[in-house]
Order: C-alpha cells, then structure tokens, then sequence
DNA sequence: TGCAGGAATGTTATGATATAACATTTACCT
DNA sequence: AGGTAAATGTTATATCATAACATTCCTGCA
C-alpha cells in the first residue's frame, strides 16, 4: 500500500474544518466558514477539489443522505463504517461495520457483483434529543 | 396498518415510468421521458411530489448516491432493502437485508439510537459489465 | 541549478438536483 | 351538497456539483 503524499494547504484546510466541526458540513457550510475564507479559498470548486482528495485518502466520508461530509472519527482505515444519523439535530455516529460488512459482500458476491465500496446510513434520533422532546 | 389511498394519475404515471426503466431514473429523467410529457406532467415538482408519495407507500426507493429512483421489486414490503449499483452501466439490484437488518438495529441500539430508516448502498461491477471489459 | 511533467489551484460560468410560496382544483366523507 | 384534506399547477428560486481553461506550484532528476 503506498503511502499517500503530504496534504496540500486547501485539503489540510478543509479537513481542519471538518474536524473542528460536531456535525457533517455540506461544501457551501465549509465554504462560508469564516477559517476557510481567512485561508483564501473562495470557490466552491476548491472545496470540492479539497473534498475529493480527502474522501480518497478515507480521512473524510461523504454522508450521501445529507450531501455532507465528516471528518474520519478513527483516522485513516480502510474497512467500511456505517453512519448513525439524527433527524433532529443532524449529529451523526459512525461505527463499524464489522460482521455485517462481510454478510453484506456476500450477498453482492451471490449476485456476481464485485464490490468496491459499501454505504450504510441509519436516519433516527439520537439519544440527546430523544430526551429532550419525548 | 392503514390501507394507503390509491394513487392518483400522477403518482400512477411515474410509477409506471420506473417501473418500465431498466435502472435507477433520476427527478428530471422521468421528467424528460415522453409518456410522462404526454400524461401532462411538465415541472420538476409536479415529478418530486409524486415520489414523495410513492417513497412513503414504499413502491418506490430512493438511491442517494444516485440522487435516484427506482421501483421496488417486490412490491410494498416494509422490511429493508440493500442496493447493488454497477458503476458502469448503472443498473441496480435490489437485495434484501435478512439478518444484516438486525445486527444494524443492534448496532443503532447500543448508541441509544432510534432508527426509522436503514439505507445500504453497494457501488461496484455487475457480472455483465465485469464481463464486457475483463 | 534549472527545467520538465504532473498535480493542484484560481476564476468564471453553467449544469443538475430540489424546494418555497401561493392560488386552484380534486377526491372523499358524511 | 358542503366541508375539508390532499393533490395539483405555476413561477421562481435555493442548493449541490462540475466544465473549461489558464496559471502556479511542487518534485524528481539531469
């Protein structure tokens, strides 16, 4: 496995922004924070260049449901995690995966599917806000 | 369990759409396609509207990596569903979850997580594709 | 050192997806 | 028939993402 290149100023940028946050940010979000116009990008193409890198390198996944992105929660790794996602306040929990992961191959490999990667996103209400509005 | 209302022409009409496409169709794809500019369906929200109905009964799923639309395969069914998307011909397979269902919830459970909604998306290679191209 | 090649960036414009607001019509129940 | 909740029509706009192309910045290496 090669080691990936250093990050560049943008990229570290974005996933500072990213890790600073509590809750997954969509671009435009990344794009208004006041820490990332200071460091110069103003485009939303420059965000999404940043992104792109970062969701390659696994330091950040994009949430599809929200067209957001969070920073890795357990630094680079390669093995799938799912997202816990809460409707109310928009906070998300990633876990792994684990056994799942390998039942879940198994069926794509059934079907003849070769697999290259793996979603799961569960919508919900985390416990915080299940207790605050019962 | 309350019994849905039937569908009205709308609704009917972009379900039949679906369920005449051979993969996902996105908002503006069933919007384009003639039978549904025939049927008098002609603004993105007239379309969205009625998958928003058709999304809640079930017959239709949302695949957000696709920003997409299918039609369930096996007709209403409450119980969820995974999806295996070949990055090439963009096709998808519709697989249940079975057992992986409820190791997700439980993972969901520990955290104090209520789920309403598990999604499971699997992008790769269908056999046909992976067949064409070796 | 300096220069060749590739990656990253800047900039402008545009494409693609999704919803807001509000007036009107339709379907259903009694 | 009349009430009422849902669905629809219409226009406008918000939100998410990429195309195209010129320029700059690394990095390896002669």
């Amino acid at each position: 496995m090669t080691k990936a290149s250093a990050l560049t100023r943008n990229q570290q940028a974005v996933l500072d922004a990213l890790a600073a946050a509590d809750r997954p940010l969509t671009a435009y979000d990344i794009l208004a924070l006041p820490r990332i116009r200071k460091a110069g990008l103003k485009a939303p193409l420059t965000i999404y260049r940043a992104l792109d890198r970062l969701v390659a390198d696994g330091l950040v996944h994009r949430i599809e449901s929200l067209n957001a992105f969070v920073a890795c929660g357990h630094g680079h790794h390669d093995h799938a995690t799912g997202f816990l996602i809460c409707g109310d306040c928009g906070r998300t929990l990633e876990v792994p995966l684990a056994a799942c992961e390998s039942h879940l191959a198994g069926r794509a490999r059934e079907q003849g599917f070769a697999i290259e990667a793996v979603k799961v996103e569960m919508t919900g209400r985390c416990p915080d806000c299940a207790a605050k509005s019962p």
